[in-house]
DNA sequence: TTGTAAGCGTTATCAG
DNA sequence: CTGATAACGCTTACAA
């Protein structure tokens, strides 16, 4: 009728209980032939464990810590929100996600950080920082005293990360050239803005977004990184300087944060709608650029599903279960006026 | 230390176990002074109810059933796969998710399908059917039998449906109205191409494409639709002919099923690359055009993503629990082949 | 109107 | 090595 449980199973092997929650917890203290026997009943009658009883009887919680880093980013606290949507939702699932802020060029800050993480029984991290040596110990760290890691956004490749949760940047760069290559008005040159040339990240999407042009869209030349380093007033200065002495140009492209910056110099020098502005992240203030036209497309990940997808992996590696690839994968979203959610 | 349990609120209001539950389920037979007493206490101790246990004594399954059309759609097939996919997640979720097909068109059939799922002790149906007058007593049928019912794919907006779980085709028309204009490579004609006119997706997808041609793109100009009643050899031919009487499209908007007569079509006329292609729903063979270059950019609407919001929301009404909207919201993919997932 | 006690499927402790 | 038995947090007959 219903479903077998250990019960059934017990019965049809001639065990107990016990015996058989020792088979299925690969614990020891069973005899070969014994656990023969119930591996048997369990094949045979199709169980399939109730894991919400087991958590139930265990007890079982699960305590994870998002690790953010400080900044204003719009994309941050697009992360903050989602972390704090999701929160309430996995509460019910037993699983406690807790978000930590951290300076991370401020080593001292680091340890801090992970004595704190290491002393609260916590169970895995999700870690959004660029690729340095500190993350990649930090994450060694973690992974010595048993707790899960997955990369959040940013991949930290050569680490001992579990998992990474992100989007493809060399792809997301390739998405926006092809956009790019489309959408431009004219042949001509293209700007191209990142906060630094030091992420990988951003360096991944350059590389694709170069290919793209290069390679489909031979009419457009993209110019030398502008360095805005996360400060728009900056950004807004280095692409002044850069249409001054350039003249005119038919794209920008914006690698990363700084649309605050680039909607700004785009709106002063009345270039909406004749300049083709690419973007990645969508933001309150990214959203009002594309209604407003000064934004002509957003490449998007979203927060979302990218802390939903972390949470679920973290849960997987902890309860030794496998992850659903399609599931967990994050897309590239390509947001226009129109598809606006 | 641990979260407060019923124990805890009992103890604290200085009542039973049975009288918390009732309280908390609010079933009669507690009188309002102690069900008071009771409510202070949850606040109090901030109690939050364990759900799974609650399902575990309660030994509550779901039985849901999604009712698809008969049909060989690409994009039909990419749901059954879909719900296949979903299933075992779902199960160990204790939701078990069936499909049904059914002929939309066989009113003897459909109320044989409706009286099976009556008798089986459905908790809730998804429906994925065009908007008929059957369709809408079907739901209505099983809403005054307590099933809930969310419409899926295509809304059933003057049915009883208890929710929609689909994307926005008017926005999807939109969008591919924007893609079309900025991609076309010259002014033109634009030929559409659709399954049916009858069908109210087809429909607002083509309004939403005209309203935006129309505004922003004038040097682009839509033609009558074509129709191909999900027959791609009726596509081709109906395709070639308005080629042929028309001379020259700048391009092809495919609004519904037909994707392979059309890529046919431009594949055997040599228009890869010349003619823009827009289309809807990715499945191997658009995938497959994508990179091919046949087809410029698809239109999606994730079939995993609509599976398992449709199981969700179902959850919700049987619980009567609230659906988070924002999570629930089908996004409008577009995918070009840098972002093929 | 309220309380007691058994039980949901699993785990864990402690004897044998 | 194996087996009773009591939890886990919640629901639900059945009594009182």
């Amino acid at each position: 009728m219903g479903k077998p449980t250990v019960h059934d199973i017990a019965r049809e092997a001639g065990v107990s209980l016990a015996t058989v929650d020792r088979v299925l917890n690969a614990r020891p203290g069973v005899r070969e032939k014994t656990a023969a026997r119930v591996h048997t009943a369990i094949e045979k009658l199709g169980y399939v464990r109730d894991i919400y009883a087991a958590n139930l009887a265990r007890q079982r919680n699960y305590n994870f810590v998002f690790i953010l880093p400080d900044g204003q980013s719009q994309f941050l606290h697009s992360m903050r929100d989602a972390i704090a949507e999701a929160r309430v939702g996995l509460l019910a699932d037993r699983s406690d996600i807790r978000t930590i802020t951290v300076q991370l060029r401020d080593p001292a800050a680091m340890i801090r950080t992970m004595h704190r993480i290491e002393h609260a029984r916590v169970d895995g991290v999700a870690i959004l920082a660029s690729e340095t040596p500190m993350v990649r110990d930090m994450i060694a760290h973690f992974k010595e005293r048993g707790i899960s890691v997955v990369a959040l956004v940013t991949d930290q490749p050569n680490s001992e990360r579990d998992h990474f949760v992100g989007i493809d940047n060399l792809a997301a760069g390739r998405t926006a050239g092809h956009l790019m290559g489309r959408f431009a008005r004219r042949p001509g040159r293209v700007a191209v803005v990142l906060n630094t040339t030091q992420a990988r990240d951003m360096v991944d999407r350059r590389l694709g977004f170069d290919e793209v042009l290069t390679r489909d869209f031979p009419h457009l030349v993209a110019l030398p990184s502008l360095e805005g380093r996360d400060d728009h007033e900056r950004t807004a200065q280095v692409l002044n300087a850069c249409l001054d002495s350039v003249g005119d140009v038919s794209g920008i492209y914006c690698v990363g944060a700084g649309m605050r910056g680039v909607t700004q110099v785009v709106a002063a020098r009345g270039l909406t709608g004749k300049v083709t502005v690419v973007g990645h992240d969508l933001t309150p203030h990214t959203r009002a650029a594309l209604e407003a036209g000064t934004v002509d497309v957003i490449i998007n990940q979203n927060t979302g599903h990218l802390v939903r997808s972390a949470a679920r992996v973290l849960r997987a590696r902890c309860d030794g279960a496998p992850v659903i690839a399609s599931q967990e994968k994050i897309r590239i979203e390509i947001v226009l006026k129109e598809n606006l959610p």
